[in-house]
DNA sequence: TTGACAAATAGGAGTAACTACTATATCGTA
DNA sequence: TACGATATAGTAGTTACTCCTATTTGTCAA
């Protein structure tokens, strides 16, 4: 009985772990602990932390790591797709003072936000579920990607 | 011949402009210079643009005006309608370790983002239009709106 | 195993985008 | 037209990064 079982969740973890130590090496980046615990925070929380609220938790492991490592590490797992930012967060607020039915795709190069407009996307039903637990005051259909102008710079 | 012919433009930034008068006086709220001026800059373009752009903008018509003013002026044509912040902006960068396919719901009030996964939302498919001009990296139905403890606290 | 070196980190300074505060000014009405 | 609530200008404070530099540390190759 010297063996202590792992608990489900551990085991999920574990090879959670091998498969982004396997990504950084793909992507030809350093194991660190600190990119360790900052990626096993993320994994492990279903609350969409802002880099403060990671640094917060992961502080408890490594004490001396600084704010702008988890920044950038963050911002790592991001490009590397071990992880993601969440949909228009992070940038100034914008404003629209065309309030017709419309949708956004907003650009990740330069920021551009362009308005579309879809038919089938102004009126999409959402499961009921949904608008039994919450009050929903919008429903769009967002884009990200590089808008038209940002394609021919990197062209050149 | 003395008359000047309004511009087909303008004569449509006067409706525009009587409408949100009317709707100022309804909330009530004072029609001061300052938010005509904001309102109009905003109406009037097609950028989306950020506080410190309205700011710019508008100083060339009202060059005492104060940043603070702008801002406060935005969130005020947010609350009665006269125009919105598109989704998502204006918050700091949120990070999701989930990489499997799901949707959010961002609560206006606390500012949590929640989870939600309905089938139909995968894939989407988006016009022709879109993808011929754009890189379209992520498309995503969001959701904003008032969270099921929010509703609870505002009831009390 | 051990250097060597590029990559990564800690700590701090700098910047952008608000947000709060206070004295003054102004809109709407009585 | 005078009053009072609302709104504004200007400034200080806060939040959330982002940049910089000296130091440290994984990784690879001998």
């Amino acid at each position: 009985m010297g063996r202590v079982a792992l608990k489900k969740n551990d085991r999920g973890t574990k090879a959670k772990l091998e498969a982004f130590e396997k990504l950084c090496r793909q992507a030809g980046l350093k194991v660190t602990p600190q990119r360790i615990a900052v990626y096993k925070e993320l994994a492990g929380s279903k609350e969409h932390p802002s880099a403060e609220m990671v640094y917060k938790k992961v502080r408890k492991a490594l004490p001396n790591i600084s704010l702008d490592t988890v920044n950038r590490t963050l911002l790592t797992l991001d490009e590397i797709g071990a992880a993601f930012i969440v949909e228009g967060s992070g940038d100034a607020k914008r404003y629209d003072g065309n309030v017709e039915n419309h949708q956004h795709f907003k650009c990740v190069k330069c920021k551009r936000i362009i308005d579309f407009h879809y038919k089938p996307f102004d009126d999409i039903k959402l499961p009921p579920s949904i608008n039994k637990k919450f009050t929903v005051l919008r429903k769009t259909v967002y884009l990200e990607g590089v808008c038209d102008l940002c394609k021919k710079k990197v062209g050149k």
